[in-house]
DNA sequence: TAGATTGTTAATCGATTAACAATC
DNA sequence: TAGATTGTTAATCGATTAACAATC
């Protein structure tokens, strides 16, 4: 299954790899700013605290050519990883459940330079209906299929409670949505093609305790 | 150097199944009340889309031990997997940034289960400063350093704007702090001995966007 | 007992790291 | 040229998966 993707889909590249590459470009952009024409990976990784044979390799996978002694174009490094991480192809979404987390996703622009455009928000309660969070409006839950096919949307954010995380998934899907970000804490079940990203600060803070109360324990 | 963790700290578990555990975890607590007894790895496999022998070492790695045949028993699972992670351990934190997702962190209350206890939040913003979110008071920045000492905190949680997080990481530390959880786009530079878990939702939305493209292009 | 499930050891797979050649 | 850095291939390490024995 995993090799036959590679074989299919060209996925020369790994998760742990897709996952480093939106770090890099967050600090490449910053970078900009200073006048700096090229980069090496072990600057890169230097700033990053991670192992420069790493930052070649994952740069290697984002098909970027470099310049042996002086590293690579620092402008041209930012667009080629934009163009592996489809930076410029837009893709529109909607988000249901206008709640804090809801708010924070709105409000962030970060995701615009990973291509997501969140269109339009959705919730119950009447405090929220009919107004605008960062220029974006917010409709009612029932009106979700309606505005999901007339727009044509096909990625769904899903932070509502977790009771509810499977009735709007569903929903979600029945209206043509192809992918799900979901930010409750439940799994969601759905049709084999429907893309679904699962987030779980639980298991980040589980890291983090542990982590802490090993060094902790250490100490005493 | 990893090795030797191993050796010194007992850490017998990796990262990927202490991040898994917090969600068989959640998955668990919500059986507890259907009156199941006892539950086996096939069916934690199969209601969360996982490798029953994965499940199995991850249990293993958690120290909790089955009956052949009938599995797990429930109580006992829930309890020994909340004991490996240190849940009963009650760990404060303060939270700096009582932007939207400050509230969203200080507002859920799934993170108690996993011991976590943020026990005040910190901005500058009038609006909030000496206002109580969700039970918990919001106190001016310039408050930071003599809370932390005087409550003993040892975990702050970074949810503020990327230009500030490095100072105000560096207040912490400076403060008592000895774990950071960075919600800022933005690697923090700290001493060796301090934990930074660092969150960064690109690195997710990156994977979500190129699978979603993939099984775009594929269906072309 | 038979069968299902855990426990444990071995094999595989893939990500990281290392080594060294190529090159500006 | 010399040296630093990329490019590429090989080695290592660790996580996942498989196989099979133990057991209720």
């Amino acid at each position: 299954m995993k090799n036959q993707d590679v074989l299919e889909n060209n996925m020369e590249y790994s998760e742990p790899t897709l996952r480093r590459l939106p770090i890099y470009l967050q600090y490449l952009k910053k970078l900009e700013n200073k006048n700096i024409m090229f980069i090496s990976c072990s600057q890169i990784a230097n700033d990053l605290n991670l192992n420069p044979i790493q930052v070649r390799k994952d740069i290697e996978s984002a098909k970027v050519i470099g310049k042996p002694k002086v590293g690579y174009e620092l402008k041209e490094l930012i667009v080629n990883i934009e163009n592996f991480l489809c930076c410029h192809i837009k893709n529109e979404a909607i988000l249901v459940g206008a709640g804090h987390l809801g708010y924070a996703l709105l409000g962030y622009h970060g995701f615009r330079d990973f291509g997501l455009d969140i269109v339009a928000a959705f919730d119950t309660s009447p405090d929220k209906v009919g107004k605008f969070i960062n220029t974006k409006s917010v409709f009612h839950i029932n009106k979700l299929e309606e505005i999901i096919k007339r727009m044509n949307i096909e990625i769904g954010i899903l932070t509502v409670p977790s009771q509810y995380a499977q009735e709007i998934a569903d929903r979600m899907v029945n209206a043509g949505i192809k992918a799900i970000w979901n930010f409750a804490p439940v799994k969601i079940n759905v049709k084999d093609n429907i893309i679904v990203q699962h987030e779980n600060l639980a298991s980040s803070l589980a890291v983090l305790s542990k982590k802490f109360d090993l060094q902790i324990n250490k100490n005493i």
